[in-house]
DNA sequence: ATGAAAGCGCTAACAT
DNA sequence: ATGTTAGCGCTTTCAT
């Protein structure tokens, strides 16, 4: 019925014009006006005149979809990200964004919301929908799930979380040795019970950023006291709970460290509602640098994660792959950089 | 050549399978094995079976892009958003994306970047990959950019920012009202003297958000001073300029309402580096609530914006226009929330 | 209940 | 230099 009503109010024809209607309207072929937009040369200055006027009369655009059935590929490249709040994510999405559209690409973008489910069900509407390549901040899916698309030869790069036993290009950055600046920092500035709130054990960036904290203590003989370390879930709660917790101590921690930028926000709450002072009470220094890091009082030293340029790194590891669907594996890892500010405390004051 | 080692190679066929291997593996016509995949009723239990068993055998995944070309028609909407570093948008995102999925519809999302020709860009593509309908938070293109599409028949929604002249569905909030809430408040508390860190004059919500401000003011009689308002960019470095100058002023404000998140961060800065002290030496609400509202010392006092609200309604309203092409027109206004904290200062204090 | 076949809009051989 | 035409993989009449 809508379609008929549609139909019937045919005079003026609302559907987009198609390569066949540029063309009568020009007076050439189809393909001479596939031509002129591809702008392939062999056409001549006379026609290509006339089959650009007739685009322009008819604000034609060309269907992409026919388009990408008929030369089996897509100008279009799939990520999906675990938590599209999360600021680290869309300073790389930002990253890819430049240099995809720097090659005509389009981002088809999915938010897992670190659920792996919804990461699959994104996967494989990515694969159907046939993106030429995906970029993938791994939320927990089964690596069976990645292996798949890599055997389908949909190009793959995974960011931010390796995932083990997969073989595919990956860009993550140095957690351990991050995590390792931050405690030997603190441990410089004369600290010796040093908290951390570290975050899901199973997740592989958590995993390093804890060994970077040990490291750091083992490297002048401190012991390692597993009431000094909280496992929380990379979000604000979970970063207020274990702050808490490290605060409820009989002997608390003189500093902190928190794994992440979330958490960090959530121990900064804790602090500041017993009414400690930072650093003089309690140092405390985060991981992944943020926007809000400098108006925060005193503003915050934290380790600053290059996220854009790992954003950027992917892409063009992708484009990469796209090109050369047989080149070796790449994983680069990005260095971190320590940013001093005020919160971990200063020798001169 | 590329091509020809591919080809070559096949001695295994790498690329996908397509529904007509699906047919002759089950021994049926890709109509029978279209229906079953379909879910059409009509097809015996016996073919069904099989197709089933030859779609899983295959790990047969059906080419959207054929379909859609067929079908004429996506379940991919379109949203391009001005700045994806901007928490009120990835809030946004999500509140669309949870109904646009629940829909069944996969999300295409472009960043503009505050930039014109960028959301120019966004919009032609989304366009051309033929997405059910477009939701767009406007940065700057002119209005028959939009008009285009509308006379295309794309479905399209605006959000965050009204753009005149313009008959679409659009979802904004009462940022009048928001800010008028703002600003009386600290009225109540006794500030007679209240800056404006406003957005660009340009910008819809940023006049609106100024006119809460006046109207506040004109309730109760105090004048417009024109040296208490200063105009920026919504970013944060325009908040720190703008709040430098207003705290640069011979009679200071002893208040200021910060329309905007970013500029917030910026005005935050500016007071800790001179060393002022919040609400004492000076009170601040700021316009948008954010997850660092409450790590902030004192915790910040704002306007809350329904944001997640506002990503779904517009999705709502876009998925209603799919179905209903003709419906008319809605404005929908959300209701913002001043959400009181200490930075604004307290009369028990 | 099932199959044959047309055709969505485009590009790329292949002809001329 | 330009046109003709055969599909890309799918859905959907229309026959049977």
């Amino acid at each position: 019925m809508t379609r008929k009503q549609r139909r019937s109010r045919a005079a003026v024809d609302t559907s987009a014009p198609t390569i066949k209607q540029v063309a009568e309207q020009a007076g050439v072929s189809t393909a001479t006006v596939s031509r002129v937009l591809a702008g392939a040369d062999g056409v001549s200055v006379e026609l290509s005149k006339r089959v650009r006027a007739a685009v322009g009369a008819l604000d034609y655009q060309p269907n992409r979809i026919a388009r990408n059935l008929r030369v089996r590929g897509t100008r279009t490249a799939g990520l999906v990200i675990s938590d599209i709040q999360n600021p680290f994510f869309t300073s790389a999405v930002r990253g890819i964004e430049d240099v995809l559209q720097a090659d005509g690409y389009t981002l088809l973008l999915g938010n897992s919301d670190e659920n792996p489910a919804r990461e699959r069900v994104y996967l494989a509407t990515l694969r159907a929908e046939g993106v030429a390549g995906i970029i993938v901040a791994p939320s927990g899916a089964e690596v069976s799930e990645y292996r798949k698309l890599a055997s389908a030869r949909v190009p793959l790069v995974v960011i931010d979380r390796n995932v083990s036993g997969l073989s595919v290009d990956v860009v993550t950055v140095a957690n351990a040795d991050g995590a390792h600046a931050a405690v030997a920092h603190l441990i410089g500035l004369g600290h010796r019970r040093i908290g951390l709130i570290a975050g899901p054990p199973s997740v592989a960036t958590s995993g390093e950023r804890e060994a970077g904290y040990a490291k750091a203590l083992a490297a002048v003989g401190l012991p390692l006291e597993a009431e000094l370390i909280r496992y929380a879930d990379f979000r604000q709660g979970g970063g207020y709970a274990a702050a808490q917790a490290l605060l409820d101590l009989t002997a608390p921690p003189t500093a902190m460290f928190v794994a992440n930028n979330l958490m960090t926000l959530g121990a900064l709450q804790a602090i500041h509602e017993r009414g400690l002072r930072i650093p003089a009470d309690i140092a405390i220094v985060g991981f992944d640098d943020m926007p809000w890091a400098t108006s925060l009082q005193p503003p915050l030293t934290a380790v600053a994660q290059p996220t854009y340029e790992m954003g950027a790194t992917a892409a063009q590891l992708l484009l990469a792959r796209v090109r050369e669907p047989d080149r070796p594996n790449r994983h680069v890892v990005l260095a971190t950089q320590l940013i001093v500010r005020a919160s971990c405390g200063n020798r001169m004051l």
